[in-house]
This record gives structure tokens, sequence and C-alpha cells, in this order.
DNA sequence: CTGAAAGCGCTTACAG
DNA sequence: CTGAAAGCGCTTACAG
């Protein structure tokens, strides 16, 4: 036997009918704030209920042009860092009653075409990450007076606001840990040669070493596992192979720790040490215990938020770009130095 | 200098007016199959094309009673196994011009209270995993005539589809192979006690176990790392500790090799063999070379989007389950028995 | 405090 | 093929 074909959700009209008011004192009942007597108020409410009434969302953003949707473009999600992203930026906005309306794109460095298109959803905001907007679209965006930032990636676009974490320092500080630890070959493996934020924590990396004597061998492995463990094989199956491995993110180095273990069988960190960036919660377990300079994606996301809701108050204002804090956080995956390791309870960190 | 403030962005409206057509006429131009002249038309996508206009999706959903978004609630982020879930929804969505919504839901087995104003987003379906959906949102749904699929979790909710993998194959496989590998005492770590999916997994493997002449010791992890490392460590430190343990998941099995790796100094497989659930990628990395019983998201994916186009098309239609096959891969987390392997190139399974 | 009315930006019969 | 008009379900001045 059939059901008969879906009736129509109730709407205001079908509320106040059944309340015995109007049906704009249904959409004030419903509206914090609005000047609705108690007793109306009640009785609509109750209506509400027994019709099991909810709002008609699209409705309202027309009437509104807010739609409490925020895109969140993104690719990698089979990083951990970036499923991270996904969950704090989600749970952040529903503090706020907002929701994210995904753009998963393709994993290379394109621009996503399906992306143009976000507009048209009347998001109140955008995020990216691990994704590049096009020109285009920050124009675009502008002119409808929609934020847009991007998390830990670098852009060059004006009009697109930053949230990233301390790429120059964590180059730097891992090439000074790794030096001090008696490291003499380096090697580095980096998200994409022309990946901003990925090419500043080479050269943060590579000039440090510079300036202590040392030279960096560089390979590319394009954020993903498979192409990491080409560019780890191609490092350490080299004339001269790195003792010293610095990766552009954890997902990165935890494919270079597979290729050096079973591919060159090597000892970690007695012939190779190896260090990550970001610090997911992988980073932890007993199969990696990997050093890494963290980016903490909470306060990223949270910088993010802020933003937004800044840009959104104060629409005339120009991009922002910030900056979160992160460490170095000392497991097993790297020779430890002798000076220089704080430790708080099992937390060991390094600073020089 | 403070930009004005944002213009609004172009509409049908603005767009007719300078192509010197109706507002219906450019409606008509953006609607495929819709009876406009090619000259027209053209007038009218060139004067679009000036204005940067982009079609309001809020307006349109609004008139068309479909939004082109599917609702995706969802836990467990941080577990493989559902980033993938997330990233293979998202692809194939796309490829017919819809798109998610994301609702992450908090990580215990409760509903979601922010779920229940789904509806008022007007999506066109949702999709569950990780998550229960309260027995009132089905029956709103079911009102609505919105399809509602879970993946990976069993329903006694009427009205609400189901896509699964084979978990009680699974258990018994694993129990045979098991067996097949000398192994004498036997753990399982399931979800929660309650959870349908880990239920299944659990019977078919004790069951299996008990008419082999085996017991099983059984915990829960609650599908999080933190706690499957809590429940492995009570099995490794019972009095009479398991030589094998089943994971009802791949991520719970990762905590597992975690603890009996650092805490426990077990040599994995030969003092312990683990086996998991789901075949995440992270199985097949050197760190873990888990043995699994594999649960292909992209084809659990693929058939729940063919559940809600079959339920949009028929309304009527009463709600469908359907299982998805896996096997049993073989790596190197647990001992491998004499016989029942085959070989395919570097991939092995094992059958009975 | 409340209702009637206009408007948000679309789609879709309905005439012509 | 094209335009005028009604309607989708809300919000929000505007009178009263």
């Amino acid at each position: 036997m059939r059901k008969g074909s879906p009736h129509r959700a109730p709407t205001e009209s079908d509320v106040a009918k059944l309340a015995g008011v109007s049906q704009s004192a249904v959409s004030r009942a419903f509206t914090p704030g609005a000047s609705v007597a108690e007793a109306t108020r009640e009785k609509i409410l109750k209506a509400a209920q027994e019709l099991g009434y909810q709002p008609n969302l699209m409705a309202r953003s027309l009437a509104t042009r807010q739609s409490n949707i925020v895109a969140l473009a993104i690719s990698h999600l089979e990083n951990p860092f970036y499923a991270q992203v996904v969950r704090e930026l989600s749970d952040r906005l529903r503090e706020t009653g907002r929701h994210i309306l995904l753009f998963s794109t393709p994993p290379d460095e394109q621009v996503d075409p399906a992306l143009e298109g976000v507009l048209s959803y009347q998001v109140d905001a955008i995020v990216l990450t691990a994704t590049m907007a096009s020109l285009e679209l920050a124009l675009q965006c502008q002119k409808a007076g929609v934020p847009i930032v991007q998390i830990n990636r670098e852009s060059k676009i004006p009009g697109i606001s930053t949230v990233r974490g301390q790429n120059r320092r964590a180059g730097e500080l891992v090439a000074d840990f790794l030096v001090a630890g008696g490291h003499k070959r380096f090697g580095f493996i980096g998200g994409t040669e022309h990946s901003g934020t990925s090419r500043i924590r080479q050269d943060g990396f590579a000039e440090k070493l510079k300036s202590h004597g040392f030279e960096t061998q560089i390979a590319y492995g394009d954020y993903t596992f498979e192409d990491a463990a080409v560019a780890a094989r191609s490092l350490l199956g080299s004339a001269s192979p790195p003792d010293a491995l610095f990766c552009a993110s954890d997902y990165m180095a935890f494919a270079a720790l597979d290729v050096a273990k079973r591919e060159f069988g090597l000892k970690v960190p007695d012939q190779l040490s190896v260090v990550g960036f970001d610090d997911v919660p992988e980073a932890a377990h007993a199969a990696y215990e990997l050093t890494t300079f963290s980016q903490p994606a909470g306060a990223l996301v949270a910088e993010a938020i802020k933003i937004i809701d800044l840009m959104t108050e104060e629409p005339g204002r120009r991009a922002q770009r910030r900056e979160v804090r992160g460490e170095l956080i000392v497991r097993g995956s790297a020779r430890i130095p002798e000076t220089g390791i704080k430790k708080a309870g099992l937390r060991r960190t390094w600073d020089n």
C-alpha cells in the first residue's frame, strides 16, 4: 500500500490559522526581541508545537539576506589536520547557530570550478583551507561583502584574510634543533614548490641551516601520502642521503617514516631523524612518536571565526592576517639535543 | 579610506533590464529545457555575464521546493573512515550539482539536538553516519518526504534506510581466520555495548568462536582512540590475556596496537594478533600493516546515493537496506594460517 | 501589541 | 517564443 504524496510542511500561515492570529504575529513570536504579548506568544508556540512547525530557513534568508551558513572549501581530508579543521569549525559555528556548506575540492592546487558558484548559496562567509580561491571569486566576494579567509595558506590575492601557524619560525627552530642534535645532512619534504606556506617553512629551514654551514636537499610531496613517499624515497636513496628530514606536514612525515622503515630499514632516530609540522593527534601515537612543530587547528579556526565576525560587522575593513603560536614538541622520531629541552609533565618541548 | 557598503548582488530583474527583456525570460534562459529563442538567450547570457549575475539559490529553492543540498550528520571525524565517507559523499554529490550541509554531532551516541532543526534547511535528503536519528526526526522526514539513510549504523527506527558492510560475515570469518592461525585466547573490542553494527560483528565473532570451543573476552572502546586504548589495556592486562584481538574498527585497532607495543612490549604478530574492520588507507601503512575486514567507503556512499535518488523519485517506497561486500585483507598484524590465503599481486586475502 | 501589505529573488502556469 | 502575474514562506516597516 502506497503512502499518499508527502504533505507539505506547515508554514507560518498554518500556525496563524490554528492560533487565531495573523501570519506576521507568528513571525514575531519566532523573532527574538520582537514585540508580542506573552499570552499570544504562548498560544502561537502551542499551535506551532501541535503542527510540528519548523521555520523555512530558505525563506528567512531570502528575506533577511543572510543564511547563517558558511562555505568551507577544503581538500586533503585524508590528512587528519584538515579533518580536525572541519570538526573544529563545525563545532564553533554551531555555537552561533551556523552551519558548514562543504565544498570538497580536487586535491591539486587548481582553483575549483565548483567553488565559483559558491555565492549562489548566499553564504555569510567563505573559509578556504588546502585550496585556493581565484582572483575572480575574491572580487565577487568583496563586491558582495562576503568575508573570505584562508587557513594555513598564503594568498597574494588582496581581500583575502589569512590565518596561519608560525611557518618561518618553525623552519628555523627545527634547523637549530637538528643541528644541536648533531645531524650533518639535511632534507626537506615540501608540499609543492609554489605552495606559499610550505615555501616559508622551507626557507626558514634552509636559510638557517646555511647559516650553520649546511646545505638542504629538497623534494616535494604534494601534501599526499603517496607523493611524500616518493619524495622520501628519492631523498633517502640519493648518493648522500640525509640523516635528518623536516617535512612540511605530519602527514607527509608519516609517509617518510614508512619509507624509511619499510624500504630502507632505517632505525629512527638512530640513523634518521624525522620532524613534522602540525602536531596532529596521530603524531603522539606509539606508531609514530613524531617530533613536530605544532599548529593548533582549534586556535586557527577560532581566529578565522573572529575575522569573519569582525568583517561582517564592519564590511569596509581590509583583509586581516593572523599568526597562531606553535612550539616544537619533542618526541622520539628525532635525536634529542643535550640542552634546550623543557618539560611539563609528559610533554617535552625545545627552544633555543 | 572605507569602501562603500557592499552592492547588493545583481538579480534576474537587473539582467532583464540590461538585456531588454522580461524577468521571466531571464529565468527561462537559465532553466535547462525552457523555451527561449536562441537569439534572446544569447542576449541574456551576455548581459548576465556583464553583470556577473549568479542565480540566488535560496530564492530558487523557495520556489521549487528543492535545495540540492543534502545534510550529512556525522561524528568521529578523527577516524579516517569517516573522513573518507565525507570526501566520497561530497565528490559524488557534486557530480549532480548537490552539496553537503554538515552537522558534526557530538561523539557520544546521543541524538543531537542541533540535528532536530535540519529540516528547516529544506534539505533534499539526510545521511547519517556514526550518529543516530531520533524517532521524531524520522517521522518528520517521512511526513516531509525527505529520504534519510544511515551508513554503517543499524537502526530499529522504521523509515530509515541503511547501508552497511558485512558485519556478521566479518565476525565469523575473522574468528575462523584467527583459529586457523592457532590462537587460543580471544578478545573483542567493540564500539559501544548497544551499537548495532559493532554488536553484530561481536556476535558473529563470539558465536563462531564458541562453535570452535573458545570463549571471547569483551571490552568497549566507544569508537575513540583513547577509550579503545583503555579497553586494550584492560584486556591485555587481565589474568589470562588474549593472544588475538578483533576490533570493531581499524581506528580502535590502531589504539590497541599502540598499547600492545608501548605498554606491554608485545611483538606483533608473534605474541599478539590484531585484526581490524574497515580497511582505511592507514591500515596499509608500514606503521600498522593491519589485517582487517574491508568496508569500502566509496561503495557504501554510492549505495546511499542510489537509495536517496530512488526514494526521491518514488516517495512512497519503504526504507531500503543494502549490504556492501567486504573481504578479509591479510597483512602483517596477525599470524597467517597455512591455508586459505589468496594472492593477487601484493594483495592478500583470506577465505574459508 | 497587532494586522495588512510590500518585498526578498526566483519559478511556472497562463494568455497572447 | 514572450510577458504579466501569482506564489514559494519568510521579515519588516507602517498604521492603528
